[in-house]
Formats: structure tokens, C-alpha cells, sequence
DNA sequence: ATGAAAGCGCTAACAG
DNA sequence: CTGTTAGCGCTTTCAT
């Protein structure tokens, strides 16, 4: 009894016999298909749907040097703060073809660059990357492999990569405006740890940025609802109440007004506390919080599209901000004289 | 002058002349370093640095038919529900060298086989599906492509593919016993969509298993922390208040217990609201959510290493179920007779 | 322990 | 418009 067929995935070349052409015209059905003729590529068509025949992605890629995988380097998955964004990153990308490799990099410079070394080695072909802190190892690897890059969550025009994100200062400044015109006037900054996160630090900077007659004071706190908490607890052992508390995220506004409300303290009566990004539990939380909107679905999207068409149609993008916008809800309000 | 090295990425064969070996002793360095001599794999990997050698992963896996790739189908990356999993997924898939691709579904199941169908043209070598409700042309892809899969977030010993996750019956029937326990007789369980969700489905029933003298009514809502808010409001609407509120999932609890909250109900007081997860914020918002804790993170580490395992030793992994656990808070409250 | 050589499945000149 | 052919960078026999 002959040997059946081992039944092995197809290949171009199993195709192209089966349809009776050459390797080079299945290649071109798959390719440019308008260069074939009419007849021909019907006949291929059928033929690779006779056989369920897949191209090789690793052959292609080997050829082409394309893999049509984009990486984004990420902090961490482990809050929600990305969530949207990727969401948006990874539907976009697929509008273009491309596929959404994600790695985390634990707020750590060398950390980002090595995994971005295992990710164009298994080769994206543009790499999404949070803000414009990294380290030079990264920088002088993205020059070596001319693999495109695009920084989001930030906004720079100057950088050496597109920035497409926000003014995260500016959100920051916003949300300090609200609180100043409301008539606070001692007012504590809560943010998380600013070392290598220039989001945070611009964020930082848009807060603290004098006023006249008002005080602020900073505090760190780890990036997690139970972070807010901590700090709170920390805060009112040591120093006397302030009028308000401002939070560069919201993750960590949610911490603190938990733990403020299950002190006894009236929020917003006795104490107002705004967030900064407007994730969804926000707005529905009680009181409302007063948030500054980040355009986190907006930005993923752009930054997607951006960076899909530098890598297919080699045009640059331009850096873009995307404009913030305050949402004063209930967690905030005016302060009685 | 004469022409500089153009510069390009260095191969296998520029490291052997450089190290004056064949390129398969290159290609042994790189693979199986024992079965070189010492001496002449120093050589080798000082050729490696000098020229910065990375292997093309596209002519490994042309070759080998390893990409070290794992594809990860989720519903959705859009709200914080897979956050821990997919974040303990990544790193623990990294401590085995594989990198993860993820794709989301929306929940439908020809979208998912189309995805699936996408991934593994890319060349991922195994599958983390959402529990076990998919569709027979993804069954039949995986079967005809002899692509590995689990299924995590549900546990059922019987299904096809290795299931790593959590009895999501009994975690909603532990979350029912203490309400009942509680004393409680009327409770609401609020749900999301449960279509094409078996988890959810799972959970439905967990809860609303006939028990003496309790009524349960089933009320299903938007997955988000706004569907359990606009859920409460149409039942305050409709039906005279119930006891208790059980949501499976803890998404739907923060929304339901806000809206309760802003209606002027005091929880526990005169409603209690459970939640099923133990997401971050459970433990922190007031009152503290009363839940079921799903080892979500355990579960990500678990399936990572398995699937990786399979993958690279062939051992196909067995089925495995994390324990739930109940976490009695403060959103729950025995009712007074 | 090492090398020579044959592909892997595909793309991209180039020729016709 | 289609076919021929030469690789792409690596792994893998098969020799030595």
C-alpha cells in the first residue's frame, strides 16, 4: 500500500502545481493580486483554498523582512490605567494587519531595554513606548535596528521619536486651577513614584508650580488603590488636615478618598479630592470625582495608526496632543470662608 | 577609499569567519553550548559580541518551526478583569523565553476563530483561550493545526483542552451561601451578558441554585462599573428592594453598590452587595466589598508555565482548579429579623 | 567535536 | 502577465 499523504501544511510550491502556475504568480495572488490576471488568479485561489494553505509568516518575514508585529512596552498590566489604551492600540493595529506584542518593563530603564531587545529580535517592526524616560542603551538599539518607535502618554514635539499623547502638566495645572479657584489653599499633591516616569513628574511639576497664597506639599505613594490609602493614613499621623488632596492618577484618588471616607471625613465637605485620567469607576464613584479626562482610547488609537503607517508607508508621523479636559464633578467644592 | 562595511546585520556566517568556524558550530553555540568545545565556543561568543550578533528569529523558526510565541484570546483588554492574569501571564511566559501576543474578542466566538486563525498564521505555538464556549471552526483549526491550547478562568476536567482556572459555580454558590447565611432571602443576582460566557453562565447557576425560603431574580447588565449602576436603577424602578444584591463579577458590585449608595441606601444597613473577583479596589472602597477572591494571578502563572511546558517538552499539562475564597466584608451584614 | 551541504517557504529580480 | 532562479539566515543531517 502506497504511503499516503503525510497531509503536512501546503506550501507555495504544493499550490502553484496544484494550480498549475509558477511559485512566483501564487506569490503575486497573495501579494498584488491586480497584477495577476483574471482567470489565473481564480485558479490559484481555488487551489489555496483546496489545499488550506496558509502562508508561513516566518518565510515571508525571513524574505521581506516584514513580520507585521508591533511591541508596546508597557510599565505594568497589572492596573487599569493601560487598559483602554491597549485596548485601543491592539483594535487599531489589526485594522492595519498588524499584531500587538505587549512585554512590561516595571517602571525600569534597563529593564525596557532589554525587553525591547527580546521584541525586535523577534522582530517587531515598531515598538509603542511610555513616555520619554529611557535609557541610552535603548535609544542606541532603536538607531542600530532602525525599528520605529513612538512615545505615547506624553507630550514632546522636541523628542527624537514622535510623541502622541497629552500635556501631562498641563492636566496637572488643570486640575490645580479647579482646586485654586474653589478657594483651597493648602493643598497636597499625591503622586506615585516619580524616578523614571517623566509622565509623572511633568504631572508633578504642573501641580507645584507656585500660586499665590497656597501650599502644597508632595507625597509618594505606590501606584495602587491601596497606595492612596496608605498615604492618607501616612498624612494624617503627621500633618495637619489640608484642604484638598490632588492625586496624579486616578488609582490613587480612589485610595484616597476610601480611606478618607472611612475616617469620617465628608468628601467634599470637609476636604475636596480630584484624580487625574477619568478611568471608568470615576465618574460613577460617590461622590463623582472630579478628574481631568486623559484621551487614553484616542491617543491608542492614533498612536496605532501613527505608528502602522510610518512602518508600512514610511511617512514620519507628527508628534500630536491630545487636549485634556477637566470634568468637575462631586468630589470637589468650593471652599466656605 | 574603498568601500565601508556596509553595516548591516550580522549573521551566522559573518560571526563563523569572523571566528574562523563553520556556521553550524555558530548555530551549535547558540543552541546546544555543551556540545562544543569550550575553547572554540569562547571564540564563537566573543565573535557573537564583537559583531553584536542577534539571531533572526524568522529563519529560526523558517527552520525549526519554533517561534516561542504564545497567543493569549481575550474578551476584552478594556476594563481591569484580566489585568492581574494577563500581567502574571507575560512575566511568567518570559521566564520560559516565550513572548505573548494578545487579541481580543469581544466576547464572540467567530470573531475569536477568526483571531485565532490570525495568531497562528503568525506562528504562535499554543493557545490561552477564556474558558471553554468556542466555536467549531476553532476547534477544528487548533485540531488541523495541532496547536496547543488551555482554556483558563473555568475549570471543567472533561473539556478537549487542559482547563486551568476556578469552580465558577462554586465560587458564585459561596458567595450565595454566605448572603443566605446572612440571612437574606430576596436577592438580587446581577450579571453580565452570558451568551457566549460560560463563566458567566457558570456563576448564574452557582447562584441561583434552588435553595428553601430564598428568591432569587436574575437581572442581567452592561459589563462595566456603569451597566451595575444603570441595572440598579431600573430595578428600583420596577421591583420592590431586594435583600441583598449578588453581582458575579466585582465590576458589576462597585456599580451597584455606588448607585445604592448615592440613592441614599445605606450598604450594609439596609442592603448588602457582594461581589465576585477581588479586584484591587474591592478591599479598599467603603464599605469594604464583601466577594469571592478568584486566583487570578496564580491561574496566569500557572496556565503561562504550563502551556510553555507543553509546548517545549510535549508534557500536556493537567487540568487544574485554584481554590476561591470567600472575603467577608463589610458590604454584607446579617439582616435583622 | 566540527564542517559541508541541503534545504525550510517564501520574495524579488530578471527574463521572456 | 508569468516563469525562472537566486537567495534570505538559520537548522540539521551526514560525514569526517
Amino acid at each position: 500500500m502506497p504511503a499516503n499523504k503525510p497531509k503536512k501544511r501546503a506550501n507555495l510550491r504544493d499550490v502553484a502545481s496544484k494550480a498549475g502556475v509558477s511559485v512566483a504568480t501564487v506569490s503575486r495572488v497573495l501579494n498584488t493580486p491586480d497584477i495577476v490576471q483574471k482567470k489565473t488568479r481564480a485558479r490559484v485561489e481555488h487551489a489555496i483554498a483546496a489545499l488550506n494553505f496558509h502562508p508561513s509568516a516566518a518565510a515571508r518575514a525571513i524574505n521581506s523582512g516584514r513580520t507585521r508585529i508591533i511591541g508596546a512596552l508597557v510599565p505594568t498590566l497589572d492596573n487599569d490605567i493601560f487598559a483602554q489604551t491597549l485596548d485601543a492600540i491592539e483594535q487599531r493595529l489589526r485594522d492595519f494587519g498588524f499584531s500587538l506584542v505587549v512585554a512590561t518593563t516595571a517602571e525600569d530603564p534597563e529593564v525596557e531595554a532589554s525587553r525591547a531587545k527580546e521584541l525586535i529580535d523577534i522582530g517587531v517592526e515598531g515598538l509603542i513606548l511610555s513616555g520619554t524616560s529611557h535609557s541610552s542603551a535603548l535609544v542606541a538599539l532603536l538607531e542600530r535596528t532602525r525599528v520605529q518607535a513612538v512615545a505615547i502618554s506624553y507630550f514632546d514635539p522636541t523628542y527624537r521619536y514622535p510623541t502622541i499623547g497629552y500635556d501631562n502638566l498641563d492636566a496637572a495645572r488643570l486640575a490645580m486651577d479647579h482646586l485654586v479657584g474653589l478657594g483651597h489653599r493648602r493643598i497636597a499633591v499625591i503622586h506615585s513614584p516619580a524616578a523614571h516616569n517623566d509622565r509623572t513628574r511633568a504631572r508633578i511639576h504642573g501641580a507645584t508650580t507656585p500660586r499665590e497664597d497656597v501650599t502644597t506639599a508632595c507625597f509618594e505613594a505606590a501606584l495602587s488603590v491601596a497606595g492612596g490609602c496608605a498615604i492618607v493614613d501616612h498624612i494624617l499621623r503627621e500633618t495637619p488636615l489640608f484642604d484638598a488632596f490632588l492625586c496624579t492618577t486616578d488609582v490613587l484618588a480612589y485610595g484616597v478618598m476610601f480611606e478618607l471616607q472611612r475616617r469620617g471625613f465628608n468628601v467634599p465637605g470637609d476636604v475636596s479630592v480630584m484624580g487625574l485620567h477619568d478611568l471608568p469607576s470615576a465618574r460613577e464613584m460617590v461622590p463623582r470625582l472630579s478628574t481631568v479626562r486623559l484621551p487614553a482610547r484616542q491617543m491608542g488609537r492614533r498612536a496605532a495608526e501613527a505608528l502602522a503607517q510610518w512602518v508600512e508607508d514610511d511617512v514620519k508621523p507628527e508628534p500630536q496632543c491630545f487636549a485634556c479636559a477637566l470634568k468637575d464633578r462631586e468630589s470637589t467644592q468650593a471652599r466656605r470662608r
